[in-house]
DNA sequence: AACTACCTCAACCGCGATAGC
DNA sequence: AGCTATCGCGGTTGAGGTAGT
C-alpha cells in the first residue's frame, strides 16, 4: 500500500533521485513501482517513480522540438485515435505521451484559437486537412519529387467528437523528398500513407498562402482530388 | 532593469481497468 | 464474488523560462 502522502516528497526530482530511481530499475526492472520507490529509498510514490521513468529516464527518449514529421503523424494519428495519447505515442519513437499531450494543448489547441474554430468542429478539421497537414509537408521537404498522403474516408469519418464530412478520399500531393515516406512508414500502423511519383490524373492543383509559425509568409502548392470539398467553400481566414 | 504576459513541459490527480488473493 | 493493490491513461496544474513592453 502506498505510505501516507504526508510523507511523499512532490514536485520537481532531483539529480540524485533520478540516479537512485535509475540504479534502482537497473537492478530490478520495470514494474512493481512502489517496491522500486521503497528499494531505492525515494520518499516518492510508486506513479511518481513510473511516471519519472516514462517521461523523462528512460532510453532512447527524444528530447527538443516536435519536428514537422512527428507533428504530421500527430496529426494523422489523431484523427484515427481521438485523444488516445499513449497510442499515438506508439507511433512516434521515443515520444512519451506526455509529450504528445503537451503538443496538442500547447499548439493544436492555440490554432483552433487563432482561426476561431472549436478544437473538434468540422471546420478544424479542414484547416488541418486543407492547410496545415499541406503546410507541414511543405515545411519540412526540400523539393525532389511529388509524393502523395492520403487519409482515408475512415480516419476522417472515425475521430471520435467529430461530425462526418461527406468526401470519400483526401489527398495531398506535394513537392517531396522519398525519405520522409519511408520515415512515415517505418512508424505506420494501420495509416494509410503511400507515395507515388506521378501527377494523378483525377488532381487538380491548389495553392493558397499563410503565415508560418515564424511569421514569415508562405506560398503553398498542392494538389487534392475532386472528390474534396473546394476550399472557397470553407473559410479559412486566419 | 523591472514588470507582465505568454509558453513549455514536468509532474500531479482522479478514475477505470486489471491482477492477485 | 468481492476486496485490495497496482498500473496506466487522460486531464489538469503550476513552476520556470522567455519574449515583449
Amino acid at each position: 500500500m502506498e505510505q501516507v502522502s504526508m510523507e511523499m516528497r512532490k514536485g520537481r526530482w532531483s539529480p540524485d533521485e533520478d540516479s537512485k530511481l535509475i540504479h534502482s530499475i537497473s537492478l530490478f526492472g520495470q514494474g512493481r513501482w512502489d517496491s522500486i520507490a521503497h528499494v531505492a529509498g525515494l520518499k516518492r510514490s510508486g506513479k511518481s517513480c513510473r511516471l519519472r521513468w516514462l517521461n523523462y529516464l528512460r532510453p532512447n527518449l527524444r528530447r527538443g522540438k516536435i519536428t514537422p514529421q512527428e507533428q504530421l503523424l500527430i496529426l494523422l494519428l489523431h484523427f484515427r485515435f481521438g485523444n488516445r495519447w499513449s497510442k499515438i505515442a506508439e507511433n512516434l519513437p521515443g515520444r512519451s505521451d506526455n509529450d504528445v499531450k503537451n503538443y496538442w494543448r500547447t499548439k493544436v489547441q492555440k490554432h483552433a484559437k487563432e482561426v476561431h474554430c472549436e478544437i473538434n468542429s468540422q471546420q478544424f478539421r479542414h484547416f488541418i486537412l486543407y492547410q496545415w497537414m499541406p503546410s507541414l509537408l511543405a515545411q519540412q521537404i526540400p523539393t525532389s519529387s511529388s509524393s502523395e498522403i492520403i487519409v482515408t474516408e475512415n480516419d476522417i469519418n472515425t475521430c471520435p467528437n467529430v461530425n462526418v464530412i461527406s468526401s470519400s478520399t483526401h489527398s495531398f500531393v506535394t513537392e517531396d523528398d522519398s525519405n520522409i515516406w519511408n520515415n512515415l512508414s517505418s512508424f505506420e500502423d494501420g495509416i494509410n500513407i503511400s507515395h507515388d511519383f506521378s501527377t494523378p490524373s483525377d488532381m487538380t492543383l491548389y495553392n493558397y498562402s499563410s503565415h508560418d509559425e515564424d511569421d514569415q509568409y508562405c506560398c503553398h502548392n498542392y494538389w487534392a482530388s475532386a472528390e474534396m470539398l473546394s476550399l472557397d467553400e470553407m473559410d479559412l481566414s486566419l
